[in-house]
DNA sequence: AAGTTAATCTTGACACCGTTCAAATAGCGG
DNA sequence: CCGCTATTTGAACGGTGTCAAGATTAACTT
C-alpha cells in the first residue's frame, strides 16, 4: 500500500472535498472581480468551486452569510489599504487616508458593494474596523494628530464618522460618467479624487 | 342590451386595462414604502397593479428601465424636498440643504437606495437634477451664495459636487444599528444628522 | 359602418435563482 | 472493522426576469 505521499500542505484537501468554506470564499472573490456584483449568486459560486449548488449549506447559513464573510475580508483589506497610506505620509493627514480610502473602492468596485450593501443588511460596518488595527481607529488617531480634542469622546466620534461618511460618499460617486468631462478637463480621475478630497476635508468658509 | 352605465370619470380605465405605466410606477412605489427594495419583483409589481408578468415589457424595456423611471420621481422629489427647506431658511445655508438631503433619504430609505441602485447602474444621477429646478442647481447657488467665485466654473461644480458626495455618505450611514449607542447619547437620529452635517459643512481647521 | 392595423394584454414556456431535505459518501474514533 | 458524524449530492419547490405566440381591443382608414 502506498503511504500517503508527501504533499505540500497548500495542496491538500483536508477534509472530504477540501477545506470548502475558504475554497467559497476565495470562488466569490474571483467571480466578484470577473463578472461583477450582480453575477455573484450561491449557485454560481459553487460551480466555481466545482460542487453542488446545496454543498455552501454547510458552510454558511445563508448566502447573506457568505456575503458577510467576503464584506468582512473587503473592510479588512480596507484597513490595510488606508494603514499603507498612512505609513507612506510623514504627515499621516486625513486628506492622504481619505484619498487612499477612495482609491481603495474604485479598484475594487464590486467588492466595496458588497461591503456596503452588507453593511446595510446588518448593523453596520464589521466591529473589526472599530478595533486595534482597523480602519476607523486610524482615523480616530489621525484625527487627534489634526488637533480634535480626545477626552471628548463623543465629539471625537463624530468627526470621525463625519469624515468616514464624506470618504464613503466621494467613493460611491467619483465613478458617475456624468462626471467625465470634469475629470478630462482635471486631468484624470486621481486629480478629481485629490480635488474633492481637499474640499472636503477643508471647507472654505465657517458658513457653508 | 344595456348602454354602458355612466361611470365616474375616475374608474374608467381608458385604454385596454387602464393607464398602466403610470399605474405600474405607483404600484412599485406602493411594493417599495410596504415591503422594501429587496421585495421589488417585476412579477410583484405587476400582481400589484392587477396584471400579468409579461404586461410590464409593453411600457418599459426591462426591469431596470421601471426602476429608472421611479428613481428619476425619487431625485425630482429630493429636489422639491431641498427646495422646501431653502424656503423655510432665509439664510439658506449648506447645512439646511444637507440636513433636507438627509432626512428625505431617511424617510424614503428604499425610494432612496433604488435611486442610488440605478445612478451607479447608469451614468449617474437623471439629467434632471442638474437643470433650472434640480436639486443640484439648488445647491450651485447656494455655494455662490457662501462665497464661492461662480466665475471659476470647475471650481465652483467641486465644491458642488463633494458637498453632494458628503450629504450622500452621511444619508447611508445614519441609518447603521452601530451608531445607536451615539445616537441616544445626543438624544435622536435628529441631531446626529445635525452635528454629523456641522462637521461636514466647517472642518475645524485647514490641515485636516 | 366595416374592415384593417396596431397597440395592449395573457398564456405558457425557459433558464436561473435561493433554499430545503432525504439519501449517499467519506473521514474519524472506537 | 464498525458505527458516527460531518460533508456532499440530487432532486425538488416556489420564485424570479424574460421572451414568443396568440388573443383581445382600441384606433384609424376608407
Amino acid at each position: 500500500m502506498n503511504k500517503p505521499v508527501a504533499v505540500d500542505p497548500a495542496d491538500v484537501r483536508p477534509y472530504h472535498h477540501g477545506d470548502l468554506r475558504r475554497a467559497l470564499i476565495l470562488a466569490a472573490e474571483r467571480i466578484l472581480e470577473r463578472e461583477g456584483p450582480q453575477a455573484l449568486s450561491l449557485r454560481a459560486v459553487a460551480r466555481e468551486a466545482g460542487v453542488s449548488p446545496a454543498a455552501p449549506y454547510h458552510h454558511f447559513k445563508d448566502k447573506s452569510d457568505l456575503l458577510n464573510a467576503i464584506a468582512e475580508a473587503g473592510f479588512e483589506a480596507l484597513g490595510e489599504a488606508i494603514k499603507g497610506a498612512v505609513a507612506a505620509d510623514t504627515e499621516a493627514k486625513m486628506h492622504t487616508m481619505g484619498v487612499a480610502y477612495v482609491k481603495f473602492a474604485r479598484e475594487n468596485p464590486a467588492l466595496y458593494r458588497v461591503m456596503y450593501d452588507c453593511s446595510r443588511a446588518q448593523d453596520g460596518m464589521p466591529d473589526k474596523t472599530h478595533g486595534e488595527g482597523g480602519g476607523f481607529h486610524l482615523v480616530e488617531q489621525a484625527m487627534i494628530r489634526a488637533g480634535i480634542d480626545p477626552s471628548n469622546q463623543v465629539d471625537l466620534k463624530l468627526w470621525c464618522i463625519s469624515a468616514w461618511c464624506s470618504a464613503h460618499g466621494v467613493a460611491e460617486m467619483v465613478g458617475f460618467a456624468q462626471f467625465k468631462p470634469m475629470i478630462d478637463e482635471l486631468g484624470g480621475e486621481d486629480r478629481f479624487i485629490e480635488e474633492l478630497m481637499s474640499r472636503v476635508c477643508h471647507s472654505p468658509s465657517s458658513d457653508l
